[in-house]
DNA sequence: CCCATGTCCTGGTCGC
DNA sequence: TGCGACCAGGACATGG
């Protein structure tokens, strides 16, 4: 479920039923996710929740002496249920709470993570080389620009790098430059100052876009309350290759970029 | 066999 | 030659 609005949106759904609450009972079915799930969260019983905090795709729970990390990888759901919804395959872990809700997670590929910050304390690292939050004040009309100087890596690469910015991902990068008439194989450092400008501003448009209408539907995404988002219907590229462009008719077209597939109008997005 | 929303890590290349 | 920045691609697990 995994890209930045999603997370919000699941942060925001998830948050009303949790905070104030005190954890009765952590269950580790599996531990064996992208890391260990380490033996600590079983200290945050009896502890009350004081907040939910999202950093890049990572949530964070907040409580006295830490925090629970969570990120949904690929293919995790967090949901909030009732006490007997039965467990079903790849349901990995959860935390219960004292108005008999659970929070389960649910992640097929494993690629997800439960950890514990205590003190807060990133031992990991995970969130210390993280670029700015694209919907901060941080990520202003010079950010990407003075950033891609000399950087020779294509557009789409350079956006999905979260040491430049945090929570575009590969749905969202193929929008923003189709939005922004970017070809997604321009190089970073050959993109003029009013080009970054309106790719920044879209960036935000697109992100606070699909955070309003309840994040992408994929396949496995679902809100904490079970009912699937719906702005994947307004996606113009991603998912759409061989097809007519929505602006101009023209096929889209599909390239591979880092492993990742790139879609794009060869007509709408020069380089 | 192919593909899939993320991101850490490795190893290679390049410039100073 | 060394060092650091940069960048491509592999790896992870499962299912369609």
């Amino acid at each position: 479920m995994p890209e930045l609005p999603e997370v919000e949106v699941c942060r925001l759904g998830i948050s009303p039923h949790i905070i104030g609450q005190k954890v009765t009972k952590v269950i580790v079915r599996n531990a064996q996710l992208r890391w260990p799930i380490p033996e600590e969260v079983q200290l945050l019983t009896g502890q009350e929740v004081l907040a939910v905090d999202r950093r890049a795709k990572y949530l964070l729970i907040r409580f006295a002496t830490g925090s629970l990390l969570l990120h949904l990888g690929m293919s995790g759901t967090l949901r909030v249920i009732e006490q007997a919804t039965p467990v079903v395959k790849h349901d990995h872990f959860e935390v219960a709470f004292t108005n008999n809700k659970i929070l389960r997670l649910n992640d097929t590929r494993r690629f997800g993570a439960v950890l514990w910050l205590a003190d807060n304390k990133d031992s990991q690292g995970l969130l210390s080389k993280l670029g700015p939050e694209p919907l901060s004040d941080d990520f202003c009309h010079d950010y990407l620009f003075s950033h891609a100087q000399n950087r020779k890596v294509p557009i789409k690469t350079f956006l999905m790098n979260n040491h430049i910015v945090v929570g575009v991902g590969n749905i969202y990068a193929n929008e923003a430059l189709f939005l922004a008439g970017i070809h997604p194989t321009m190089q970073a450092g050959a993109i003029s100052k009013r080009r970054y400008n309106t790719l920044t501003d879209i960036i935000k448009q697109v992100l606070n876009a699909a955070i309003k209408q309840g994040g992408t539907t994929l396949k496995d995404f679902t809100q904490a309350d079970g009912r699937p988002g719906y702005f994947a219907q307004s996606l113009f590229v991603y998912g759409r290759a061989g097809q007519p462009c929505l602006v101009c008719k023209e096929t889209l077209l599909e390239i591979r970029q880092s492993n990742r597939s790139s879609v794009f109008c060869p007509k709408c997005q020069q380089e």
